[in-house]
DNA sequence: ATGGCCTGATGGTCAGACCACTTATTTAAA
DNA sequence: TTTAAATAAGTGGTCTGACCATCAGGCCAT
């Protein structure tokens, strides 16, 4: 049987249609959407279409009716603490290193809580991403994205969603960081090396030593990252205006 | 003005009565709907309101609608995987802890970064805080809004936009949690002396006694909030499901 | 049996109307 | 001037009744 033809469905068009609108960024979470009239002249169908398409829209979380006032796109909860992040760092100059300053508060941490939880699965898991590394590597690639890699796994190690929210969005937000820290003679290697030691510590439950291992890991690729003058700068900027 | 409260939608009802019938089993898998126009007459309703059920159960995975043929029960209502992760977690208990694990890991490293960055002013404004948490406890009060302030300035001190930015969230996210912790006899006033500790750290310039002194706060904190035995259950149901 | 053609029931769509609620503005009262 | 009540406009929520598109099943001529 060829199964040819379209019979797609005028409401599944504007569920369609509403999803792009916010993967492209048009409507951002918390933004209101026209009014169901306005759509259904837009789209130049009916109300009850639109209905239809918003209950399925509604169902599926993505947003949120509320009669008298009007629709809007619904905030996820894990994205109120994400997004707000994603802005500063992005028109911010200084955010890049207040991102890794982040990354340095909690990423040990983070390491060692992974040595605390840690399934057999997962470690191998990460044994597996090393290796790839470490192919990677020998080829003459720096992979970048398997570091990005290696670090989300670890935060997912820590079974805590929110945590492995920040994680994601943080390391996206650094890719720049991190292939530029990459580019360094001998880094690659080094990240490697430094990364089999963490994995040691997690693999024998040692939360103490994953946690040291991290911090030294990222205060090399911070050493290589900013020279010491522009921290300074910053932080002198930091003493003098404190507040909002 | 007595309101009745019935904010419940007509669809609505019929998704619940629906679901209701499933779970019943007075439908299986498989199993035909009647007929949008039979349930429209049987629940008193118009079409629309059912058809706006209709949609909202098929997004839900729970039905499937063939035009010509009509309305049946999905099959393998398998529904554990998808969703209820994302939307659920912060509604649930396995959310708050979440979020205080999470401050668990961040603010003893945040009060050790204010106990380098502080200013003389911030230092001051945080004294002053701190009197305003005494008064507020000596007239009976537990000072809910004092608290989340001595910690918001804490992440101020750092001059970290993004840290600033998170602590504000999660301790918005956390107030439930912080009242039910300060409503334990004698919290409030421990919650100050821990504080003054704290505050005197920062003021000397200690950090790793700041770190160790919010370290125990936070635990003190969590200690009555969560029982061993809530905690226990949350590891191991983590511990067998721990992918996606 | 096979294929095509009615027929009836079902879901899909439409237009227009009215209700219930929220919000902001305007107006009246203090 | 400030505050509270009344109003208006806009929104989602519901209803009615109609028509279209599709499918299942029965019917009949092949």
């Amino acid at each position: 049987m060829f199964k040819p033809v379209k019979k797609t469905k005028v409401y599944e068009e504007i569920v369609t249609k509403v999803k792009e609108m916010v993967d492209q960024g048009r409507l951002k979470s918390g933004d209101q959407l026209p009014s169901e009239r306005e759509l259904s002249e837009v789209f130049k169908v009916s109300r009850s279409s639109v209905r239809e398409a918003v209950r399925s829209l509604e169902s599926q979380g993505l947003i949120e009716s509320r009669q008298g006032d009007g629709t809007y796109i619904a905030r996820q909860p894990i994205e109120d603490l994400v997004d707000p992040l994603a802005s500063v760092i992005f028109t911010e100059k200084d955010g890049q290193m207040e991102l890794f300053e982040m990354r340095r508060l909690i990423e040990p941490q983070l390491a060692s809580l992974a040595a605390e939880r840690a399934t057999p699965e997962e470690i191998e898991e990460l044994e597996e991403i090393l290796n790839i590394q470490e192919e990677k590597i020998s080829s003459g690639e720096m992979g970048t994205n398997v570091d990005k890699a290696f670090h989300d796994k670890l935060a997912v190690a820590t079974k805590n969603a929110i945590l492995i929210r920040i994680m994601d969005t943080v390391m996206d937000s650094l890719t720049e960081s991190r292939e530029k820290s990459l580019q360094i003679e001998g880094r690659p290697e080094k990240s490697l090396v430094r990364h089999r030691e963490i994995l040691r510590a997690i693999k024998s439950g040692d939360k103490e030593l994953a946690e040291t291992l991290m911090r030294e890991h990222l205060e090399d690729i911070e050493t290589g990252l900013f020279t010491v003058k522009e921290r300074r700068n910053r932080e002198d900027q930091a003493r003098k205006g404190g507040d909002s």
